[in-house]
DNA sequence: ATATCATTCAAGCGAATAATTGATTATAGT
DNA sequence: ACTATAATCAATTATTCGCTTGAATGATAT
């Protein structure tokens, strides 16, 4: 039987989905999106053997999700296209909807620390430009450094406790971190609430921000 | 290492990126998206055995991306989610991007078809508004019984040459069919063009204009 | 009841995938 | 040149996937 070429397309797309199928590089793609890293940056973050992580990030990039290039002794590997951001929301939105364990996982961890609505991009956009808006990262440092939210201050979950001084107790914070299921901004808000701060999380992280083309510092 | 929740959860994202890893789930979503199909139906249009489209089938629905329900001897499946659609296109948005080999398909076989500029829904819309188009459906009758865009007629692409008399020659026609590399309405067009009737291809298909929230009949 | 048809299940086989290990290539610094 | 480091390649093993075959359900019709 000789495929037609819409097979021969389908061929192609089943191997960016496929891809897709893993959640080691699910996981590698949410920190690319953060910005761009070096191969043992990324292994060590995800808890992966050089040699592993070094494939998993071939085959991202033989699925055209990634692109490399050398600077150095290092090869710094990122997100080829902002539209991947896109794919992966859309993944996460399907998934959400559709596939019950989703649910019960969100259930069981997340909605926990978080009883609250997040506050949504526009939202934010709105309460920044009225002024009374502390915006927190507490991504570590690096991420930070590779572009963050405008006037966002950052103090990584880790330090949260130590540095609360830092933090005004009567204005409102928003804090987000590195995407939707991120547990950083959640843990940071439960901190936070335990201290009596008024605090809530941004829906979405950086990635999602910067792909709706707000602007990064 | 115990894994958080957030692993969890991308292996879950990543399941259903898995099922979308196969060609021939692909093409069942394609057809599953102009409307619900029993799987004798589905495994003869794709040139499946009834076994293997099943299996195929069952596991859209392990991934939350189709839903079945008997309609007496028959199981009828179909799409779980309009969101779904999104999430196809999506893919292949990012693929047509960023794959250097989707670009040679689709150069070596639908550009020759089809030179010419696609027409937009959009565009469509306010043609249609304006009144002087031919819409035409160049699905298979069943699939158009299912749902067409408002005012479509039907002629398939098969009995196309034989029904030229049905078509004003003096009209501009547009032409869609199932989804953006579905191959009836570039067909349609070669042929229909050698008879030198003024015809384009609409952008996408049917399930993309419902997607969108437009009118369907 | 029994026959028939659509679908699903279960078993089996070959191919592809994931992770580990150790060897190899490429670059920077001495 | 030599060494150290980052990344990739190559080989291995265990697991999963895709398809076929034949049997088993589930519903309808006679």
């Amino acid at each position: 039987m000789s495929i037609g070429p819409k097979q021969a397309l389908f061929a192609e797309f089943a191997k960016v989905a496929r891809a897709l199928g893993h959640a080691h590089r699910l996981e590698l793609l949410e920190f690319l999106a953060q910005g761009e890293r070096s191969v043992e940056a990324l292994s060590q973050r995800i808890g992966l053997s050089v040699a592993n992580a070094s494939q998993h990030l071939q085959q991202l990039r033989r699925a055209g999700l990634v692109g490399s290039r050398r600077d150095g002794k290092f090869v710094l590997y990122r997100l080829q296209d902002e539209a991947v951001v896109g794919l992966l929301t859309t993944l996460r939105i399907v998934a959400e909807r559709n596939i019950a364990e989703v649910d019960r996982i969100v259930r069981g961890y997340f909605a926990d620390r978080d009883c609250m609505e997040p506050v949504s991009r526009e939202e934010l956009l709105r309460r920044t430009r009225a002024g009374a808006v502390t915006v927190l990262d507490v991504r570590p440092p690096d991420e930070y450094a590779l572009g963050h939210l405008p006037g966002a201050i950052n103090i990584p979950l880790r330090q949260l406790e130590a540095r609360l001084a830092e933090l005004d107790p009567d204005q409102e914070i928003v804090a987000y971190c590195r995407g939707p299921y991120c547990v950083l901004s959640f843990e940071a808000v439960a901190t936070l609430r335990g201290h009596g701060f008024k605090i809530r999380r941004l829906e979405e992280g950086l990635p999602e921000w910067r792909a709706a083309g707000l602007p990064v510092e």
